[in-house]
DNA sequence: TCCAAACGGTACTGATCGGTTCCGTTCCTG
DNA sequence: CAGGAACGGAACCGATCAGTACCGTTTGGA
């Protein structure tokens, strides 16, 4: 069945960039483990870079609906954020964030990949601040940025131990944090950003 | 004068390394920027994954050192280890931590280069463990575990934001651990089956 | 002064890299 | 049923990869 070659193609691609690197990972490669024919490949994507953007931007949309709805299932508080990292962590063929390491192996700051890594971690930010808005902590913004900092240092934590552990340390930093924030609900610093209106 | 070559292949092979990536930088370059004969080259090393895994070593030694001097400069305490991080961070050629890039490349655990990183890392958070334990905090090594979490979230922070911000988001994270571990010395309740992590 | 070790330069290997081109087949649709 | 789009396979391109072999030169110690 020669049809859906694309799709075929950003699979295969995803798993193999994922688990070995996308350096490491030769076109030759991809075309061998999915079936697809040297020039199907190169009528769907101009060069390999595009395949490997067109991968990362489909493993952020699925990436971060697979977080949303793990932190629904583990009561949709900010901290579940954490509870879920645990489980991703737990799988066999964990291999730290597709995107921070995307960042590590293209180095140069202004390629495509770099941008989508980016472009990333701020969505996941702004989600994360709208799970402490919901729940009506003072400064969601600068908590966001700490939130991001113990998830990221966790992963990369996690991909060194290889254990579940580091999401559980970063979730009791997190907690703590979130406990101190509610304790001092409005320190009289700089902006009053928005009110928390959020159900 | 075509001494020293090995000396001139490290400090090379370093710089690359770190700029660009191991995989990204071939053993020809490494030739050409040193000016090393490409015979003398394998007269020195038996493979490229030798060499790489000689310039981890050698970075290893010398960054630690670096820190020993930075936090001593920046008064001894635990919290300095933010301070050197946000000093690193400033630098233009700032690019990650080498060996959690190493970790992120060479995918398999099994490699030389993951086990040098490892035993950085390692050696990293006994030494932070030591600044804990001399500022008198109970349970010193729970506590290293998490500076070596907010660290190397700081890190991949700073590598993705290119700023020193993120070290000093990390340090006030680690000043509220660091106060509350001081207000409340030692609690019983589920730090006991702690295993001491790597042998 | 002499000699061996260390050196830099060059040519070469086979494998693999990303990418192009052509061909014959399969499939869906008009 | 005809035609074109999508497909898989294979030959081929120049460049680069890690690694080997041989060359003549430079160097430091006996």
């Amino acid at each position: 069945m020669p049809v859906q070659a694309r799709e075929r193609l950003l699979r295969t691609a995803e798993d193999l960039f994922y688990a070995d690197g996308i350096r490491a990972v030769g076109v030759e490669r991809i075309l061998s483990e999915s079936g697809v024919g040297r020039a199907s490949f190169y009528r769907h994507f101009p060069a390999k870079d595009d395949l490997v953007v067109a991968v990362l931007e489909a493993r952020d949309v699925r990436w971060r609906s697979w977080l949303v709805e793990r932190v629904a299932a583990h009561g949709g508080g900010p901290l579940a954020v954490f509870d879920a990292l645990a489980e991703r962590f737990a799988t066999a063929d964990f291999r730290g964030c597709a995107f921070i390491n995307t960042m590590v192996e293209s180095a140069d700051p202004q390629s495509a990949a770099h941008a989508v890594a980016a472009r990333h971690k701020a969505a996941v930010r702004a989600y994360v601040r709208e799970l402490l808005t919901a729940d009506n902590v003072a400064e969601p913004d600068a908590l966001a940025g700490r939130f991001l900092l113990l998830m990221d240092g966790a992963i990369v934590t996690a991909l060194r131990e290889r254990t579940s552990d580091a999401a559980h340390q970063a979730r009791d930093v997190a907690e703590a944090l979130l406990a101190a924030a509610r304790r001092e609900p409005a320190q009289p610093s700089d902006a009053r950003p928005s009110s928390p209106t959020e159900p």
